[in-house]
DNA sequence: ATGAAAGCGCTAACAG
DNA sequence: CTGTTAGCGCTTTCAT
């Protein structure tokens, strides 16, 4: 923590007014004269001013600032998902400790045990997908926000994920759409990959029938 | 900052000692009774104790976290970096914030105002090459430990990064002591790639004249 | 419109 | 060995 240079109490000096004073004119309250908080403004920048936002953060009980682990970080979307969630947050004034559990379990227990020491005031988690999810149940049942960037079923904890049946289908009605007719898909044996398949199949399936209708009206058999 | 449950008053009450005495023990003080150690570590683990490292950063004026703001989050060897990185430094009990100024240098600004006022300890950033390096020199002189991933020349300021051209050098070694002798290079039209051309000539160079020197050694001219 | 005082949870002197 | 008192920088009643 590089020492503060200034504080509240300074500005407060410098000016003539009450560290109160000081803290309501920072934030913009009506309650302060224009003449004052132009002036504590003014002083503020001067002396560098940078508010403590720990001190804040004690008082009023809440870090503005969320966890944020991901199991690996090789993979781009997780990466990009993280610098969007990232830019979000920011923007709504919240800040991201970061933590990769670099696949292993302890290391996502101590992440975790180390965010929640740090006061966040809740916490985004890509688990390893194997791992027990009683550490995240245990949390939600103190009452802790966690949600999941991944959906896994009747774990009973909130989850953001990707619409696996949707996307294929869309993606394969894209291909369809484009004229394409002989469209393959490249599987793994993983639930998500079904999930997949299975979008995949009902675009071509659609796309057969309607071909088929089309055929009928476009070219009446005799 | 989901309501903490128990602090170190709790605790205290619940053992019938005083703050301080927790505090110690808590953090393994010998001056504490190896007795009242293990009674106030049990009942912090009966009341689910989670330490409150903002109020210890507030007195410790130090918030044992580190900053970290990469331009871009594409580059897998930044992502790669940001991790071992993490890594590192939770080993060592000090925890990151993350942000991406998303090739944009008011985004970059906002994020280091934003970490200041968190009170990071240190800085480490990829910064936008093209932008100025004004911001970053200010925090130096008002001595705020910052480091780029990146070596920029005559910058004043800290950096970690890559010897390119004892990497390219390297990696052609590699490649001669493996047998091969007809080795190209790829190369773009930048800074960073023209340190890497030469340690691959310097390499290639140092192979001809070995060769040259064996070739008169093992097969001696008449 | 502004000031005074208390307190967030914790650590750091001093006492005893 | 353990308790008491301050105080980190800020926000928040409660006065004035």
């Amino acid at each position: 923590m590089a020492k503060q240079k200034a504080r509240l109490k300074d500005i407060a000096q410098k000016t003539g007014y009450g560290t109160n004073t000081v803290s309501l004119a920072l934030r913009g309250s009506t309650r302060i004269s224009a003449a004052a908080r132009e002036k504590i403004a003014k002083a503020a920048l001067e002396l560098e001013y940078v508010p403590n936002h720990i001190a804040k953060s004690l008082v009023s009980r809440r870090s503005n600032t969320v966890g944020l682990i991901l199991h690996e970080i090789t993979n781009p979307i997780l990466t990009s998902a993280a610098e969007k969630i990232q830019l979000t947050l920011a923007s709504s004034g919240y800040g991201v400790l970061f933590a990769t559990s670099n696949g292993n379990f302890e290391a996502e227990l101590r992440a975790i045990e180390m965010f929640r020491s740090r006061m966040v005031d809740g916490l985004l988690i890509y688990p390893l997908l194997h791992a027990k999810l009683d550490h995240l149940k245990r949390l939600r049942q103190q009452n802790f926000p966690v949600v999941m960037l991944v959906g896994i079923e009747d774990s009973g904890i909130d989850a953001v994920g990707i619409d696996e049946y949707a996307g294929a289908y869309d993606a394969t009605r894209h291909l369809i759409e484009e004229g394409h007719s002989r469209i393959g898909a490249l599987m793994t044996p993983q639930y998500q990959t079904a999930l997949k398949y299975n979008g995949y199949t009902a675009a071509m399936a659609s796309a057969r029938s309607a071909a088929y209708r089309s055929r009928y009206a476009a070219t009446p058999s005799v």
